[in-house]
RNA sequence: GGGGGAUUUCCCGAGUGGUCAAAGGGGGCAGACUGUAAAUCUGUUGUCAUCGACUUCGGAGGUUCGAAUCCUCCAUCCCCCA
């Protein structure tokens, strides 16, 4: 299902392939978040050019609206949607964090109170595996319980704890052959509390393993650290996956100690907002200093984007027209593949480090300009 | 010709003696966004400035310890009766 093709001589970056009944993934590969059945903003045809070759779905919000009973009835997720290449679909463990206000939990699963009208909603790990396999992803991931950090060291770890024990109950009601169970690692920014749950997991031998439990309000540092600390104890031959992370800069210091598999809502979400990445640096495009600026975005930048100048796409925003937010959040996708890109040849050629120093630098000249 | 109503900070608009540099929108300016309750949210928006000081509510005068708020005249606009 995985096959590591090649280590960088000099840090822990990989290149891989994941194997689909959807066909493959490159690795290391960012997944744009299509949480409802749709990467926000952005066409099929369109998503596909900016490189992309997975998209993640959310089990949660698909099952509260429209349904699994209606996504069954419409062919699966795959059919239903008309994206042709692989899906991962996250478990809803997410919005155990996310939706905390409106959610309740207990050993047996959680109970969330919908945000779209109230109703009850249970989600317990069979729950969620059932929605996945319905859904027909071609990855699924277990149900984990997230916790927000800085936290208490005994809630961290009773969250990591029952993390494993719901991974079991995933795997164990788990039945269709085709589609891949990845296990998450929990643990917080404890390296003990992290290689526990990795070792627990491990001999459950599931066919990936992610890192959850990040990018809940610890600082980029800290996330690094952490990173630093787990990936030694991850199987070596399975794909690693660092979920909902992140900046361009947190997804090439994943690359660096070993992640192979990315996603997160940034580029789409900061595209809506008027936000583009660029190699120069951040882009607010409402900024008043963009008003009459003829160039694109990104000079190099092949997306539809950047065909058109700044104070172009500005004027999108200021007047409210739809195309802004679906134009950045294209270049956003574009964006993140290139350098997505960059960094499977960088590896390829032993030259990940370099590739890794040298935007660090161009970051840091960046903002010393400005 | 007679009677009535309006004029507020970039715009709309609240405010009818002190708690008003003046509600609330809009617009402007800036910021945030990490497994998406997000095409969302936050801050700021008279001037100088650290407290604080100063100049503002159509114009001019007046009453008052104190006026966007009360009085007089003027200007402009709207409505009704002739």
């Amino acid at each position: 299902m995985f096959t590591l093709l090649h280590r960088d001589n000099f840090c822990g970056a990989r290149r891989g392939r994941i194997e689909t009944v959807h066909g493959f993934v490159e690795t290391p590969a960012f997944m744009p978040v299509g949480t409802l059945g749709t990467v926000k903003g952005v066409e099929l045809s369109q998503l596909e050019l900016t490189g992309a070759e997975m998209i993640l779905g959310n089990t949660y919000h698909l099952s509260l609206r429209p349904g699994e009973d209606v996504i069954r009835e419409l062919g699966g997720l795959h059919q239903f949607t008309g994206w042709q290449k692989p899906i991962l679909t996250d478990s809803g463990g997410f919005q155990i964090f996310s939706l905390a206000r409106i959610m309740k939990i207990d050993e047996q699963g959680a109970i969330f109170r919908s945000h779209i009208d109230g109703s009850k909603f249970e989600l317990s790990p069979e729950h969620s595996i059932k929605i996945q396999e319905t859904l027909g992803s071609d990855i699924a991931m277990v149900l984990d319980h997230v916790v927000a950090l800085p936290n208490e060291h005994k809630v961290i770890e009773d969250a990591m704890l029952r993390s494993v024990r719901w991974a079991k109950r995933c795997k164990a009601s788990a039945n269709h052959s085709y589609q891949k169970l990845f296990a998450i690692v929990q643990g917080g920014l404890d390296p003990v509390l992290r290689r526990d749950c990795i070792e627990m997991l491990s001999e459950l031998d599931f066919a990936g393993y992610a890192i959850g439990g990040l990018s809940v309000g610890e600082t980029a540092e800290q996330m690094y650290e952490a990173l630093d600390f787990t990936l030694p104890y991850m199987p070596i031959e399975k794909p690693r996956y660092l979920m909902g992370v992140g900046t361009p800069v947190d997804i090439l210091n994943g690359i660096l100690r070993g992640v192979d598999l990315f996603d997160c809502v940034m580029p789409t979400r900061n595209g809506r907002n008027a936000f583009a990445f660029t190699d120069n640096g951040a882009i607010r495009l409402r900024n008043a200093k963009y008003k009459t600026d003829n160039k694109p975005l990104d000079e190099n930048c092949p997306c539809p984007a950047c065909r058109r100048s700044r104070g172009y796409l500005r004027h999108l925003f200021i007047a409210g027209e739809m195309l802004g937010p679906i134009l950045l959040a294209i270049h956003n996708l574009t964006y993140y593949q290139r350098l997505i890109a960059k960094a499977k040849t960088a590896i390829e050629q032993n030259k990940f480090i370099e590739l890794y120093k040298e935007y660090i630098q161009q970051i840091n000249n960046n903002e010393t300009n400005q």
